[in-house]
DNA sequence: GCTTGACTTTGACCCCGCGTCAAACTTTAG
DNA sequence: CTAAAGTTTGACGCGGGGTCAAAGTCAAGC
């Protein structure tokens, strides 16, 4: 029979741990004195302890592992939660090789520029919207922007003022060409929303649902659009080093509408579907 | 402004989230009401709440983050943080490989034996120790538990009862062969002790220091030491599965010396020093 | 102006696996 | 028998928030 004290120094953990194993009901002291609570260890539950120290270190929780010891777990359960916990630890394994990527990558965008980005890339997932659009063919951004005045000048009176959210706009050209680009325009708005057919400005909008976005590569811009090309660029960087493609359409989400007077105060969040690209895990 | 459900909804992150920052002061919002505490945010705090996530999916904490973006930190210094986050990813990507290899490898157990092992195998550090002990050829293994008897039986009168922890046997023949054991025997005994020249049976023994291990694999057979051949196997196969190798004599520690009468309740601690065959980090 | 319902506030406890005190008690060596 | 060494329970802390609860605030519609 050892002390807590000596048995500790034996298995190379502390008291600590022993009495908080008893406190969880892991390893019971062999005897324990009723009166002053003295706990007693005896060389057979170091092979107890062993196990217990085997199985944490394989990265199961303490609860798992009470069940392992206590209720009588069949060979073929204990196998199928540990294939369970090898496929959990080969998921986190490729998470921290795309974070090496990711740092690697901020830090050789620090080695060019000499300092960090003032804009920030993030994975977010976005749930399913209702949208309500119209998509044309414009010859000239110009018109673009003449159109979101319309909309915010007709749109709150028809549908009401408090199931408008932002304007959005859909990019479906492949190639951005000035004079002929294929554009989808129109206003996120609440659920209320029921009337699906509304003319603003000689354009027919029709409302339907955006289905939810799991993967969804988002980049604030803040000021002129124009000045933002390095932005899209920085997103082609970003899939590129983090094993993504892009999988549909980019968008534009204004939380600030460019109007004409105020361009350089708005804000739009870039957004472009991505998928990864199926990791290969290392031998 | 928005309020925070609002800014919550647009960012996708949540309310508690919005709050914790603000109490953390990683997020100020742009106003918060005196009277009601009301927190109100502009969209141009989207980039910097970005910023922010950004930086924690680098896997920085929280306080780290803080410091970059208030303290005006160089790029310089940023570039270290990263690289240094990057290391230790990169180590913490050697351990997960580790340890996929290790539930690997008691998975394959199990579907050989079809349970489970009786034993485990646990990795430790050992503090030194002081050791006295004498070296000698056995020609049989009856030899060595006599002269064991016998310490017990002279040992702790001469250098204190108090003082002497465990009977220790290292291994120093490279092949087991039975009849010519270069073995070495003695007692773990507590710094206090100073005697330097001891005899015990014929046999002088010497007193010296241990020095301390980091990495030890320690296996526990509880019984006759005859019937645990497996065991030395197991640690043989631990060290190929997990990208160890042997870097010294192995001992064992009995905790209860196999007396002849009471061989069975035997139970020894198996050392064997390791060292890690150096890993290389997938590309 | 009032009501109602939606929103927000602060505060507290919870998670995991112990490490690290502190104050009071028990055992052991001499 | 005493002092020193060992042990007990209990509480707090960590990191990054999730998840209530109770109370206060705001906005829309009448």
């Amino acid at each position: 029979m050892f002390q807590i004290g000596e048995f500790s120094k034996i298995a190379q953990v502390s008291g600590r741990l022993l009495r908080y194993y008893d406190q969880r009901g892991l390893l019971t002291p062999a005897y324990t004195d009723p009166q002053s609570g003295y706990r007693y260890y005896t060389a057979k539950q170091l092979p107890e302890l062993n196990r217990i120290l085997a199985l944490k270190e394989l990265g199961l929780t303490l609860d798992q592992i009470k069940r392992m010891l206590h209720d009588d777990i069949s060979a073929e359960e204990i196998r199928g939660m540990l294939a369970l916990k090898k496929a959990q630890v080969e998921q986190s394994l490729l998470e921290e090789m795309a974070r090496i990527k990711y740092i690697e990558s901020r830090i050789e965008q620090i080695d060019r520029d000499g300092k960090l980005d003032n804009y920030d890339i993030v994975l977010k997932s976005i749930p399913s919207q209702k949208y309500l659009s119209t998509r044309q063919i414009f010859s000239d951004l110009t018109d673009v922007q003449l159109f979101g005045v319309e909309m915010y000048k007709q749109l709150p009176a028809k549908v009401g003022r408090t199931n408008i959210q932002n304007i959005m706009v859909v990019i479906h050209s492949e190639t951005w060409e000035d004079d002929n680009l294929d554009i989808e325009i129109g206003f996120v708005v609440s659920d209320e929303v029921g009337k699906d057919h509304i003319k603003v400005a000689d354009a027919q909008m029709t409302l339907y649902q955006l289905p939810p976005i799991a993967g969804m590569l988002t980049l604030v811009r803040v000021g002129r659009p124009s000045l933002g090309h390095g932005n899209y660029s920085a997103l082609g960087d970003w899939v590129n080093a983090n094993g993504y493609r892009f999988s549909g359409a980019g968008r534009e989400v204004f939380f600030q509408f460019p109007f004409p007077d105020r361009e350089h105060e708005a804000i739009a969040e870039i957004q472009f579907p991505v998928e990864k690209i199926t990791p290969q895990l290392p031998t």
